[in-house]
DNA sequence: GCCGTTTTCGGCCCGACTGTTTTCAGTCG
């Protein structure tokens, strides 16, 4: 059995919360949690850094020790020390953690106790309200649990970016209605522009004797109040998601965005650097002993650790903190960078506008050029074109870029990658295209290695372009289809094509990792909108999130080039 | 369990809120 990174995490981490509940040493817990964490987010295979005879320890977190229960993990599919964990308590017992209220001391406390070792044997104690008698734990306590196993059994879902934008921006407007309220922004992963937010954190200052607390529990859309103190208070809303507020004075504000931003692990790094320097930072801001010296603005708060601005998307601590020591962070892309759109359906597949009208709301958008790319026959769902209909629509094109002033309309498709790897139409017809999209849309579940091997063989199609969405996965729906990205994109680089960031917020797909991986192998991306719609072109802020996660730059982005440049590209 | 211009031991980020306690532990972010 092949192991993942992703297989590595979850064994580490269940460790880790395992070793907490027996109340093992915090540190020793924290340095599973840290290799987890690494290894999730490691751009190389580590089980193809094994055979290949690397060292492991050369990962930052990664000792001798857990280098060996890597190779073990690798070569038996499983870890012992776990398996005698789970023998010595029991592996449901991680599930409880899960609880919120429920940290590694109470479920110890709940387990040795009570003998509780899952969520159903949990729910019952708490109805017969045993857990309540426990040292420490009492009814409200006992009742929180039981309405937080509720509302697990019910959901347990982090909100796609555009979900989450449309609460935030609501809830915004609503508190600055009240009078004395300043700034407001929204911190956190959404700040981050990650693909899905678990919660919201909110930061404000205000005038004194604003009462922002009162105004912010009193929203219509609250179903829940978790806490409501003075500086810091939690609400759920309907939508299940849980937004949290924090009031600072304008003289903390820049050093408690900092904080609320994040992500942990940057924050963690950057409080090392100021420890290490005899400063300290919290998030009312930067202190030497005692005196405050910085935390107006993140700025500020940088520059006294010797570090330049840091990007949001940026700050995940996967060597931003390097590049920015040595000043040589990303100069990242930004929305106005974009020139065009190159994914886009109309009505002659599946999309819902003429071709003309997507092509007004593109020039109105300030885009040189767009391409249209229907589906091909294979996809027979959405209309998907055959040789002859997409013919007839190259000459409607060419019509219609004749009439059309300000922007050009590409010709293209977004056609089927059949199931041995060969397209949906003959070559003949995809010669007169000046873009070719090829993506998988049916047979998902092949092996990594026929799901590899049916895409190479696809970019290898003298007529290809571009990969379209590279994984096909739909963000809380369907997971990515299995494939090898590195040699995707080595074979992508061999092959003059680009991948697509298709910025649909249910797909976002490349992700972060692998944007950042192609732009490292030197794979250009083009980040389209797969827009079926007017509004489905404006989901490029997404992409551009997303691409901004990947540390992409105007100059690895294809459509951030003028016209006759990107067909330069294109030409193969 | 990791790490090192305090290097083989002794550190490892830190503050707010809640609930249960009677001065604080646990959880969370």
């Amino acid at each position: 059995m092949p192991i993942h990174n992703n297989d590595i995490k979850e064994i580490f981490t269940r460790v880790a919360d395992l070793l907490e509940i027996k109340g093992e040493n915090q540190f020793r817990v924290r340095a599973y949690r840290n290799a987890a964490r690494t290894i999730g987010e490691l751009s190389q295979n580590v089980a193809d850094m094994v055979e290949k005879g690397e060292d492991l320890t050369e990962i930052s977190g990664i000792g001798k020790d857990l280098a060996g229960k890597i190779e073990e993990i690798v070569k038996t599919g499983t870890l012992k020390m776990l398996q005698d964990l789970e023998k010595e308590t029991s592996p449901e017992l991680t599930k409880l953690l899960q609880i919120p209220g429920l940290g590694a001391k109470r479920v110890k406390l709940i387990y040795e106790k009570l003998g509780i070792t899952n969520v159903k044997e949990l729910k019952e104690s708490a109805e017969k309200g045993i857990l309540s008698k426990l040292y420490g734990l009492g009814e409200k306590t006992e009742k929180k649990i039981l309405r937080e196993i509720g509302r697990l059994e019910e959901s347990e879902k982090r909100f796609n970016i555009a979900a989450a934008e449309q609460i935030a921006d609501s809830y915004i407007q609503y508190l600055k209605k009240l009078s004395g309220v300043n700034d407001v922004i929204i911190a956190g992963s959404y700040r981050r522009r990650k693909e899905t937010v678990g919660d919201l954190d909110i930061l404000t200052t205000c005038e004194q004797d604003t009462d922002i607390m009162e105004h912010f529990v009193k929203y219509e859309d609250v179903s829940e109040v978790i806490s409501k103190g003075n500086t810091k208070s939690s609400v759920i809303l309907r939508s299940g998601i849980q937004v949290d507020i924090r009031v600072f004075t304008p003289e903390s504000y820049g050093s408690a965005l900092l904080y609320f931003t994040g992500s942990k692990a940057h924050n963690i790094a950057i409080r090392k650097i100021a420890q290490e320097m005899g400063l300290k930072i919290n998030e009312y801001g930067v202190f030497k002993t005692d005196k405050k010296i910085a935390g107006k603005s993140e700025e500020e708060v940088y520059k006294q650790i010797d570090l330049p601005y840091i990007p949001p998307e940026l700050r995940e601590n996967r060597g931003e903190i390097e590049s920015a020591r040595k000043g040589k962070l990303p100069n990242l892309l930004e929305l106005g960078d974009i020139r065009g759109d190159l994914h886009i359906h109309t009505e002659w597949s599946d999309g819902h506008f003429t071709i003309e009208e997507m092509a007004e709301a593109a020039r109105e958008r300030g885009y040189e050029y767009i391409a249209i790319t229907e589906h091909s026959r294979h996809t027979s769902v959405a209309n998907g074109l055959t040789p002859e209909r997409l013919a007839q629509q190259i000459r409607r094109i060419d019509e219609i870029n004749h009439k059309l002033d300000g922007i050009t309309i590409l010709k293209g498709i977004e056609v089927d990658i059949l199931e041995d790897g060969s397209l949906d139409l003959p070559d003949e017809i995809l010669s007169k295209l000046d873009i070719v999209i090829c993506s998988v849309h049916y047979k998902f579940n092949l092996s990594r290695k026929e799901q590899t091997a049916r895409i190479i063989n696809a970019l290898q199609n003298p007529y290809t372009n571009v990969l379209g969405h590279p994984t096909g996965r739909m963000i809380n729906k369907r997971e990515p289809y299995q494939v090898d990205m590195e040699k995707i994109i080595k074979c992508a680089r061999d092959n003059n094509c680009f991948l697509e960031l298709n910025s649909h917020p249910d797909r976002l797909d490349l992700n972060d990792i692998h944007c950042k991986m192609a732009k490292q192998m030197g794979v250009k991306i083009a980040i389209s909108t797969d827009a079926h719609s007017i509004n489905g072109l404006d989901y490029m802020r997404y992409g551009i999130g997303q691409g901004r996660r990947g540390w992409l730059e105007p100059h690895d982005v294809i459509n951030t080039r003028t016209l006759s440049e990107l067909q330069k590209l294109l030409k193969k």
